[in-house]
DNA sequence: CTGAAAGCGCTTACAG
DNA sequence: CTGAAAGCGCTTACAG
């Protein structure tokens, strides 16, 4: 037999198209008996209920959209790695939305949500892409929704984040304690609240020092490797060059690391390097990077689970769930130079 | 109106909903005066056809499946955003797969397209997570499929591959030409045909060389940064130490260097590494890595293709792809110290 | 070029 | 505890 349906497998151990509907989705219903003699059909004839019939009596997809703007980013790769084994064990599948960073890619992925392929959405982009009446509440107009490791401009919306800008201050005392004044930043993309907050961190923490922010240290950047690295040789272009550079991501970090040894600078010795996220490359580079952990495999499952809460109509007590950063101190970090 | 049906829009612009449907997915069928009006009312509505009811009717979930032993990996991330970008154009969606090595969660993905929830699927992993009849044709028995970047056992299943051995072997000879005899190897797992081929070139290239094999330098690895370590850490207790390095896998080699400048020796001063992948990192590493480079992104798009002909009922004319790689010289190899 | 009708494979409220 | 029946929202062969 072909690809067997429920009629078959009704026919076979011979109860209604019903009963062998309510084995597999409410067993408790059904006698053990029969339970039984519909298993072993099930089991014989390799039944696989078809997803359609259900979703469309159900209206329900058991598939969750995942929209990330760069999958081969280790720190949302780490993420969705927890978020897609959260997701299977609770008989959800995950759809996979890169964007690439396109606004029109993300509203494609949205869609799918408003079509129904998917029952939720897992953001992790700043950017909200559904078209929504701001004199109406927020909450009804959108499917169930979270945003992981991103935050963005409305408040009721559900999203798992770290202290950023915390993480921000506590890198940067860390520097400061080692003596360091001419400190540089180079930033991530400012559009996103996370790069933001971290910037917030740093001018913060410089204040408290009493060290006047010189702006000329303070450099635009992406997250990745290379603008770490165009970063890096503008500083060192610079007649008053830093003794220590905070990247808020490790990739701009390694990038510009790569620049200093290119160019023969000791690191830390000549310069300090400070990174963000921990990923797992960090320990291994030479030195071994210092920078702020963030807990990926927690965001993930907070993040999945604040979800899970809303596909079962559940509503979540808190709106926001803030996973604890450390600030991870290893070789490329020192005193200042004299 | 809530969530407008193929219905409403009908009543809307006054045909039937046949032609509604007719209207998005044939639209040479239905007059210019009826499109228009029908378009406008969909436009109007914000009508997005529902997928379940398409698809029960149609048998087709618009979805591809993708099975990956880990998406952190830099060499499968990059060739799944390729993948997923050319899936995007084709109108299909992806579902990911993550296995995290365990055969019972590919089983439970290859179950998805036997459910209907995908219509085709993509591996990673060189094992065939369906029930055969090995006494009947291969093809027959499976869903659309396609061996991504790695091989396995059946020679009918569709893949897409780098000359895995001739790679290595292209490696070697560059390690040859600078001097060295003694070159360890570092291997991935050898389950997989990858790996195998890899070994074999490494073992090809030495027999060229007239060099006998010293079983001593053949480490077993994982293709993973830690195993990367551990390996070296034997070779480096060994008496007769190897004076280049030869890991199967990118990650391999930056945990191997890792381990040699933790005991402060030079690259390739030292000993000279080879790595295998060019990832993304590899050219920041301080020294730079010489590895062989494969092409994720062509890997990507031609696997897709390779599927996307099946989906389309179609008979792809060649099994294998097999993209080409190449050597990409950096600063990690050198001449043989002495 | 268009409509009426059948049916894809399930689930579930209802009745017994 | 179980069955008959309705219906989820589409698509498409058929008829005109």
């Amino acid at each position: 037999m072909t690809k067997p349906g429920i009629k078959d497998i009704a026919r076979l151990s011979g109860v209604s198209p019903a009963t062998v509907s309510r084995v597999l989705r409410n067993p408790g219903l059904v006698s053990e008996d029969t339970r039984t003699r519909v298993m072993a059909a099930i089991d014989k004839a390799g039944y696989k209920p078809n997803r359609f019939g259900a979703s469309l009596r159900t209206q329900k997809s058991g598939n969750i959209m995942v929209v990330i703007p760069d999958i081969t980013n280790q720190v949302n790769a780490g993420i969705i790695r927890a978020i897609e084994s959260e997701a299977q064990k609770a008989g959800y599948c995950i759809l996979l939305g890169d964007t690439q960073g396109k606004p029109e890619r993300e509203q494609h992925y949205a869609d799918m949500v408003n079509s129904g392929q998917a029952d939720g959405i897992l953001l992790f982009t700043a950017n909200l892409p559904f078209s929504l009446d701001h004199s109406r509440p927020l909450l009804g107009q959108l499917p169930p929704l979270v945003n992981a490791n991103e935050a963005n401009e409305y408040d009721e919306i559900y999203k798992v984040v770290i202290d950023n800008r915390a993480g921000a201050q506590a890198a940067m005392e860390h520097l400061l304690e080692l003596g360091h004044t001419r400190i540089a930043a180079v930033l991530g993309p400012l559009e996103t609240p996370t790069s933001r907050e971290r910037l917030a961190g740093y001018r913060q923490a410089l204040e408290h020092a009493n060290i006047e922010i010189d702006e000329e240290l303070i450099i635009p950047g992406d997250y990745g490797t290379e603008s770490g690295r165009l970063a890096m040789e503008k500083l060192l272009k610079l007649r008053h060059r830093p003794t220590a550079v905070f990247c808020f991501s490790d990739d701009m970090a390694i990038g510009a690391v790569s620049v200093l040894h290119q160019y023969g600078f000791a690191i830390p010795g000549d310069m300090s390097v400070m990174g963000f996220d921990d990923i797992r490359y960090a320990t291994l580079l030479s030195p071994a990077l210092t920078t702020v952990h963030q807990p990926l495999e927690e965001i993930g499952k907070a993040s999945m689970q604040l979800l899970l809460q809303q596909l079962k109509g559940e509503e979540p007590e808190q709106r926001y769930i803030v996973q604890p950063f450390s600030l991870v101190i290893r070789q490329s970090t020192g005193p200042v130079p004299r």
